[in-house]
DNA sequence: TTATCATTGTGTCAATAAGACACAATGATA
DNA sequence: TATCATTGTGTCTTATTGACACAATGATAA
């Protein structure tokens, strides 16, 4: 049975239970009035940002670990999850801040704290229902909640960094894979789509246009019925086609050679 | 200064030196004869082939661990480097395997010694100029020579996945932005380029199509040579735009939205 | 009740890009 | 000097992309 990080317990027991060196950060994006959101956590210890993070337990994957931290701060399961970068330099780990937290907590401060140590951070990004999810804070934060990107807070050590990369990664995994599913509600209108397309990349694209090409993938059903109690016309509603949908995941969206 | 990484320090004063459980992998890639070739070691303690690989010092990032790997192996610096994935699962350390060398080596032996511990290794690509590089093995290897990718050697642990994913990346780096500077000598013929893509895309292209495409993104420039003591007609040289290039590299070929 | 208004649904034309395809030129080798 | 494999090159067709406008809808305001 996995010992329950605590941070008491990452504290005094770090060494034992985690991976060494090696932490997992989270970027969760999520759509909501137009606009991607990320999730972050309002420090408790300093008037910062950060990204939802944690450690390896010594017999888990990076990929169970990101899942398990997800779950903590969405209570999601089965969600888009991607692995993007890993983030190495020396000087990204910020001893006054987890120096400052271990004093803050009042626990025994102690120079080679297994938490004060380099660590190297795995980067993942997440896709996930802005309406199923159920920000909850971890210990060391007094809150977590949604954020617009535009402009983006201020984040401890290079969380920024890491924030900004992923947003590059997902940029470039709209030219190649499908996206949506995971950021969507189950049925969802054309305009909402494309907004979410115009808004991960920062750009505006024509309608008639959109609505041809990304039909041209086949990854979409269009429903007989229409968004209810709605100003102005009442858009049709579309959801995904999952088959075809995953296909697409996998093989691609072709272009490219 | 930095403590020569000799196997025999590794095994002595690794948790000293280096950063725990975390390595790097590099998959070098050349291009010879119109094949696609990968650098491998072959190991001296079993019969199996493996990456160049090795750890991070502990001031060190993983990007500049990379590029001293490869100075190692090759003899070459400023070449390009991606990293690509990091490889997280428990089981993808072979204890046996470096426990079986610490022995062969005659040195002594130890349950908890760092070289025995769990590593994530963090993967490289590089791409090279087949005919710079003298390969050099290291302490643990016989030799240090280029293999072809198809049917590809057996390899140590996790490292035919390291591999694949390694050719997958590239392949899809293929699609966004230019490649060939790093694997082409300074002037080459349009043959030579097309053979490179055909060869990393495991597919043939059409000849004619791929030169009116491959000329349409500007990064090439056609010398007024053509390539001497070749049997048949003679074909022209060309060289890489380097401004052009490196703009492609970074803002991509376009294509997606 | 009716007018207004923002927003949606939809199609065509032009420009560009991609795919298919063939023949003459070259130069080493027989 | 004939052969042969390989290179250089252009056109036609088809598919994709980009630009663009107007009628329909239905909530809201007058």
């Amino acid at each position: 049975m996995q010992i329950k990080p605590t941070f008491k317990n990452i504290v005094q027991t770090g060494a034992k239970i985690f991976l060494s060196s090696v932490s997992v950060d989270c970027v969760i994006f999520g759509f909501y009035g137009n606009e991607l959101k990320v999730l972050l956590l309002q420090m408790k210890h300093a008037d910062l940002h950060g990204l939802p993070g944690g450690f390896i337990f010594k017999e888990e994957t990076a990929d169970a670990a990101a899942v398990r931290i997800l779950k903590e701060r969405t209570g999601l399961d089965a969600i888009f999850l991607k692995q993007f970068y890993t983030f190495t330099d020396p000087c990204r780990s910020d001893k006054k801040i987890h120096l400052n937290a271990i004093k803050k907590e009042g626990l025994a401060t102690d120079k080679d704290n297994w938490l004060l140590q380099r660590f190297v951070s795995i980067g993942y990004y997440a896709l996930v229902d802005f309406s199923k999810v159920l920000p909850a804070a971890d210990e060391l934060s007094v809150s977590c909640a949604w954020h617009q990107l535009h402009p983006t807070p201020v984040l401890m050590m290079d969380h920024n960094n890491i924030l900004n990369k992923a947003l590059l990664a997902l940029q470039q995994q709209l030219n190649n894979q499908p996206i949506g599913f995971n950021l969507l509600p189950l049925k969802f209108t054309m305009p909402e789509l494309q907004k979410l397309y115009e808004t991960i990349l920062n750009k505006t694209l024509d309608r008639r246009n959109f609505q041809r090409k990304i039909l041209g993938f086949g990854i979409l059903k269009k429903l007989k019925e229409v968004k209810k109690g709605v100003a102005h016309k009442a858009p049709f509603l579309y959801s995904f086609d999952v088959i075809n949908y995953n296909t697409a995941l996998m093989n691609g969206l072709g272009g490219g050679w």
